[in-house]
Order: structure tokens, then sequence, then C-alpha cells
DNA sequence: CCCTTTTCACCTAGGTGGTAAGAT
DNA sequence: ATCTTACCACCTAGGTGAAAAGGG
């Protein structure tokens, strides 16, 4: 549904205090969120195959260092209403850590010693899968550098947002500290709630002074998931492997289509 | 190499007076102009496959409605320096009749009566194959509506077009009058110039009395085409086949790389 | 007859999880 | 023992000309 007013909309702009967010696929998303999401983060670029002749570019642009660093999925995409059609907005993403945790998926006790894991007050024990679950396993890494993701389209009128559903499918998520292709850095087995932020471009010339009135932002819970290099809860393998089409290679039957 | 001046750069904005735009695969485009150069236009979209439970759209965009117009290819892309790095431009293209002829690919004369087609003067000779060649074959058809096309990523600053080499590789071309996707339209059996123009974006309020000062216009000779259903010049058909990577799987032995 | 449209196999390009090997 | 990486088969998506079928 609608959802995800920011920390209060008084002393907002008029060009963004009405400005509203309903999240697309929510059924999809709280399908994930019973189960509890991941999402895979990977560190390696493609490998770079073979060009005939050294090409290192086509069609005029320099390729893309081909990049096996993955979407999420289901895609974050909402639709937008409230915004001023003639005024210019940028759309953008971050994500913030959930709690200062690691975890790990286990037992609890992987042998003699006494279980110092935990299931986080945060995580309900339904994020488990026959005895195995998400385990607190100690503090969490140093938060990587924090990253925004801005909708390609940015920026451009609110007539343009509001027309069509607006989709943050090129958003990729990497677990390299050192990525240097503007790729979402995050930290695996930490858990991320993603933000959305709808910002006013301000044609005032001291625009500076007017920044904190000038953005909305969103945070739909039911998006919020965990970062691992490999799924560890077999059933969301199994949703993904369902509900992903370009996953439809390892499907088996013909359920619900 | 550089070239392409419009008439007369007099009287221009000093955002446009300077800008310059060098054909890339200037190589390529010699190599196909030599044979003549020709460009596949179609009519119809691409069969709408089927999508399972109706669905119509997809990471959120609505599905482009799939379409088997023909890009260009070569690719017009240009190099671009001289513009002011600070100043937004729009960038586009178009394509205008190159005489008033339509052509036909043949002999000169099929049958008893007297030989009505002549090679067009503009026409080099050598714009022929074995015995076939083009002939002008009466009036052009009255010109279809003159679409331009807006490079996606226009407007943009200076500095973001002179950092790569902007490419036009999402134009399409079809022969049909009422596209609705915003292609641009030309008649089979014709002859065109694409053109390319670089739009400084004036922030003044009375920007439209500048309007013809603010633009500076360019053609590459070696750019220009037939538009044909398919293709007629057998060399050229080897060519693309040779040149173009999607049509690998035509090529037969591994010559020049 | 000449031109156009449709359908097809074969590519490029890249998004999936599986799997086995590697790293700590 | 647990987490990470590299490589793979199998998909989606769509850009090619060939060849056959259609139309005036």
């Amino acid at each position: 549904g609608w959802a995800g007013e920011g920390p209060g909309a008084s002393g907002k702009n008029r060009h963004v205090c009405h400005a509203a967010a309903r999240l697309e696929m929510g059924s999809l998303w709280e399908e994930f969120n019973r189960l509890g999401t991941e999402m895979i983060v990977t560190k390696a670029g493609r490998w770079e195959p073979e060009r005939p002749g050294g090409l290192q570019r086509w069609g005029g642009h320099p390729l893309p260092t081909p990049s096996l660093r993955r979407r999420m999925f289901p895609t974050f995409q909402v639709k937008l209403s409230g915004l001023d059609p003639l005024a210019d907005y940028v759309l953008l993403m971050d994500f913030i850590p959930l709690d200062d945790k690691r975890y790990r998926w286990g037992w609890g006790n992987g042998g003699g010693g006494p279980d110092l894991g935990v299931l986080s007050p945060s995580l309900p024990c339904r994020y488990a899968f026959h005895s195995s679950s998400w385990l607190a396993a100690g503090r969490a890494e140093p938060a990587a550098p924090g990253r925004v993701h801005f909708h390609p389209d940015s920026p451009a009128k609110g007539a343009q947002w509001m027309r069509q559903i607006v989709s943050f499918d090129k958003l990729k998520l990497t677990n390299n500290l050192l990525d240097d292709n503007g790729h979402i850095i995050l930290n695996s087995m930490h858990r991320y709630q993603p933000r959305f932020h709808v910002v006013f471009v301000d044609p005032r010339h001291d625009s500076e002074r007017f920044a904190h009135q000038n953005f909305k932002s969103f945070s739909f819970p039911e998006t919020q998931f965990m970062a691992v290099t490999a799924y560890q809860n077999h059933r969301i393998t199994q949703l993904k492997i369902a509900s992903n089409p370009f996953a439809k290679g390892f499907r088996d039957g013909d359920p619900e289509p």
C-alpha cells in the first residue's frame, strides 16, 4: 500500500510534501519477507571475454566492464503520485543497516562450546528452515561506504515520473569495498533496509539552504533483506527460481504461472 | 575527419559556434559508401510473444512494443569537441531526401520498350553490381512526416557529451507512415542524407528569439544511403555480414577479424 | 516482374542458481 | 566448519540476413 512517510513532512517544500510512493509487487515482497529475504552480493567482474582485435568499445560506448554483480530480486519499483508535473526531481535509493550485528546461518551450536548465537530480537523466528535459522554472530563489520544509486532517468519532470512505474532494475549489489563501478556496496551476512528518496531540484540560487526541505524519503519494511554470497534458506532459493524469469532454467514442474 | 559545417557559422551563439563533430567508423562508412550504402526499413512490429498470465510489463516498464524495426548499420556515432562543458545541449538527428527521385535496382530495360531508367547524375556508376545498378525510376513519393530522433541522453552538459563517443544506436528506421513508436519514417527506394544537430539549451526567457542562433548542424556525405526493404546489392549484404556482429551467423570463413 | 512482408535459425548480450573448488 | 569465488548450463531479450510467401 501507500506508505513510507519520512520523519515528519512538516517544513517540507510544497513540491515534495504531497509526494507519495506505492511499492509495486507488494505481495511478492511480502512472500519473500515472510521467509526472510536474501539478496546475492558478488565481488568479481565477469571474465573479460576475448574481443576480436582487442576491441574495447562497441556502438560508441566503452564496453561496460561486464559485471556479474547482481540485481535485486524482486526489483524495487514504485508508483509515484503527488509530484508537481512541471518540476524537476531526482530519484535515488540507498541502503541502511538494520542493526549492528552480523549473522550466520546454522544450528546455533556447532560443537562443544556454549551456544553464543542468539536469534536477534528483530528477526522473527519464522526466518528459519528445518532446524536452521539466522543467528546473531557478533558485531557488524564497519559500514561500507554509504553509496547511493540515482535512477538513471534523473533528473526528470514530475509528470514523467508519475506516468508509469519507476523501476530500479539497473541497481546492482556488490561486496567489493573497492568497487569502482558505482554499485551499492554491502557487507555479506548483514541486514539492510532499502530507502527511496524523492529530491526536488530547487532552481533557487541559494537552494543549498533549503536542501533539508527539498526531499522526501520512503522506507518499506517488507523490502528489508539479508545480504549473502550464496543463498542459505532453501525456501528463498525456490521462491526466487519460481518467480524470477531469468531462473526459469531451474524450474521443475509447471506450477502457478 | 572533422567536417560538416552548417550553412555559415556566422551569427551563431558562442555556445555552438565552436562545436565540431568527427564521424566515428569513418573508414567503414566509406567502404559502404563506395558500394552504395543500403539501410533496411521495415513496417511490422515483432510478433507479440506469448506472455505468461498476459504479463504486459516487466521490471516496472511497460514492455516496449517489441519491434523488428531496424537499426542503422554502421551506427551513426560522433566525437564532439568545442562545446561549453557547463552548458546544456540537446543532440538529435534527422534525415533529408537527397533528391526527388525514386529508384529501382535492375538492368535498365526489363523488356521490349525503350529504357526509361537512367543512372541519376548524383549516383556514381560504381553503385552497381555485375550488370545491375541503381536506376532512377520516376519522381519521389510524397515525403514522409519529417521526424527527428533525440539522443536519449538529452539534455546533458557539454562535458558529458564530449567525454566519450556519442552513439545513435537506439535510432530505428521504418517505412510505416503510421508508426507510433517515434521511429524515423523513410520511403523505401529513396535516398537519404542523415543530419546531426547540436542544440544549445538557451536559459534566457525569450530564447525562442534566438533559436536560429542556438544550433549547429553537421552532414557527413559518406553516411548517405538508399532505404530498402531488402538488400539489392549483394556486395552490401556481404559487407554487412562481415562487419556487423549480430550477423556473425552468416559468416563463412575467418577473414579479417 | 519487382517489391514487400513474414518467419526462421543463428547470433550478441547478459541475468539465473548449481556446483565444486578455494579461502579463512 | 563456514563463507566466498569461479565457472557452467540454461534462460530472457533482442539484433542479423536468408528464404519463402504475399501483393500489385
